[in-house]
DNA sequence: AACCAGGCGCATA
DNA sequence: TATGCGCATGGT
């Protein structure tokens, strides 16, 4: 990997198992928009704007910011190499990452993630994108035209039901409601789960309404580090039931989480499967 | 017009 | 412990 400096912008050439595009629009982040190849999204308080371009991936952004925000937002230090050769032993996982290479799990915010996977439950992507949007169109803080941080909990926990009719969210709000207020009063102490075993970082997720096992699983494979979680949705349990009757392989030990996002978007995207 | 969507809580046995 | 249904909403 080289970082170069050009203008105001950060140029990363020589990067292997990055693909913006998989990145960002493989179901595991809800807010990023492809403005003519041009991908923008908001983390914390910060704006992005980043592009694959024939030299390398484009970072518009400080060397500041991409040093202390991006490079772990896009989990940048974890050696790909190493583990696709790993996971690569198996066959299918091998033939997801042949046709689709370059999908890595981003570090999101654990409340973004919590909240983010609480409204993905019995929904679809499209429906579960507006809703984040309008979430953050409410009751987040606007950074310029359009654009909103991802409210805190510590903003939402004062709400009442009422307040997130506009959100069209169903019966999720009374969830997003209680993960608030837990999250806020620090009985979900969610910042701690990255480094708590991650049975017991799930046993304590598990204490909000409205998260069960598939909910505590993403916010811990995408908010918390815990790469070795491992969520099994439909689609997942799809490729269990038709691939791995007796579980997965030993290769993907330890990286679990990762394994899971291939076969979750090859099992979804692949038209040879 | 039914059925489904990156589930979960609850009732029932 | 295991199954099945209801839940809000919107897209196909």
């Amino acid at each position: 990997m080289e970082i170069k400096q050009i203008e105001n912008k950060i140029l990363i050439k020589n990067l292997a198992n990055f693909s913006v595009e998989l990145c960002l629009n493989c179901g595991q982040a809800f807010r990023w928009e492809n403005n003519n190849g041009i991908w923008q999204g908001v983390v914390k308080e910060k704006l992005l704007r980043i592009e694959e371009k024939e030299e390398g991936i484009l970072f518009h952004t400080s060397l500041n910011d991409f040093n202390n925000i991006w490079f772990n937002y896009f989990d940048l230090g974890r050696d790909y190499e190493e583990i696709l050769q790993k996971l690569k032993k198996d066959k299918n996982i091998l033939m997801a990452t042949e046709e689709f290479s370059g999908i890595r799990i981003l570090n999101q915010d654990p409340w973004e993630a919590l909240c983010s996977f609480i409204i993905s439950q019995n929904n679809n992507i499209p429906r579960i994108k507006g809703i984040i949007s309008r979430l953050c169109e409410n009751f987040g803080k606007p950074i310029e035209e359009g654009l909103y941080t991802f409210p805190g909990a510590e903003e939402l926990c004062n709400l009442s039901l009422d307040d997130f009719a506009p959100l069209r969210a169903g019966f999720r709000n009374k969830y997003i409601l209680d993960a608030a207020q837990k999250v806020a009063s620090g009985e979900v102490d969610i910042y701690k789960l990255k480094d708590m075993p991650i049975e017991q970082a799930c046993e304590e997720l598990l204490k909000i309404k409205g998260v069960g096992a598939k909910v505590a699983q993403c916010t811990l494979l995408y908010g918390c580090e815990h790469i070795d979680a491992f969520p099994v949705d439909v689609w997942v349990k799809r490729v269990m039931s038709e691939l791995y009757e007796n579980g997965l392989p030993e290769c993907t030990k330890g990286f679990e989480g990762i394994a899971q996002q291939y076969l979750f978007h090859w099992r979804r995207n692949s038209k040879n499967f």
